[in-house]
DNA sequence: ATGCCCAGAATGTCTGGA
């Protein structure tokens, strides 16, 4: 079974990528982020045509997240119990599903902005939210990830230069020791193969020629529990569809499983 | 070459992204 994840910036802007390379890589099951859709102007339609079936969990013009699958969409739960929500409204990023043998769970992590900012601590109260939803899931027998845009790269190794993110949101330790404390109940890193360069970046700002510098960072992950873990055969970062026009600022992130 | 922001809502110019 091929799963994968991708922050697509925008369904819409991205749908003649996103069936084009749903057909040419042969996943199974995708995790998709910032669909910037209402769940009314989510292509579940266009999806189904190529026989994917659309959990989706999209209110508009921000967030939005999805799991689309071609081998079963079970026992869907839209959002976070928990969630803090911010500014009073709570937000569209968190998605899980059942697809075959596999529970996923879709997620698209606040920002936090800076580290001064109220959405910092949004982003933290967050991360306790999702660890506290995830932790049966990852402490049973059945394979289990959470996979998404974490925006949170897990160690200095994870940016392309540590000394331009000093004092910046995505590499502080607080951060860090949301990741370290969601690992903390069964789940593990599965770091994918880079296809070029040393680090397998998944994310490349669309300025200042970021993505031919491989100016990038690793902010999405796949967290799985030990029976996902155990099963994956090969992972690897797409970089291939962050290239050329109309793409992404992110690339997907592939995981393959013997289950 | 991978190439010097993009998307959405809106129609001028913000917000948000990381």
């Amino acid at each position: 079974m091929r799963i994968a994840t991708w922050n697509v910036n925008s369904i819409t802007a991205r749908l003649p990528r996103l069936l084009a390379w749903l057909e040419s890589s042969g996943t199974d099951v995708l995790c998709v982020q910032e669909t910037k859709t209402t769940a009314e102007q989510f292509p579940t339609h266009e999806l189904r045509e190529l026989g994917y079936e659309s959990a989706v969990n999209a209110t508009g013009r921000w967030n939005g997240v999805a799991v689309v699958s071609r081998v079963g969409l079970e026992d869907i739960v839209r959002g976070l119990p928990g969630d803090p929500g911010y500014e009073g409204v709570e937000e569209p990023r968190a998605v899980s599903a059942t697809c075959g043998p596999v529970r996923v769970c879709s997620v698209y992590v606040p920002n936090g902005r800076e580290v001064d900012h109220p959405h910092y601590a949004y982003k933290l109260q967050w991360f306790e939210a999702l660890r506290a939803a995830v932790a049966d899931d990852a402490a049973g027998s059945r394979p289990f990830a959470v996979l998404g845009d974490y925006n949170v790269a897990p160690t200095d190794d994870d940016v392309f230069d540590r000394t331009l993110f000093e004092g910046s949101t995505h590499v502080t330790e607080p951060e860090r020791a949301a990741l370290a404390a969601l690992r903390g109940t069964g789940l593990s890193d599965v770091v994918p193969r880079p296809l070029k360069y040393d680090h397998p970046f998944t994310y490349w700002d669309y300025r200042q020629l970021g993505f031919p510098k491989n100016r990038g960072m690793r902010i999405d992950l796949v967290y799985g529990n030990a029976p996902f873990a155990k099963a994956v055969t090969d992972s690897y970062v797409d970089r291939e569809e962050r290239k050329g026009k109309g793409a992404s600022d992110h690339a997907p992130v592939v995981v393959d499983l013997d289950v």
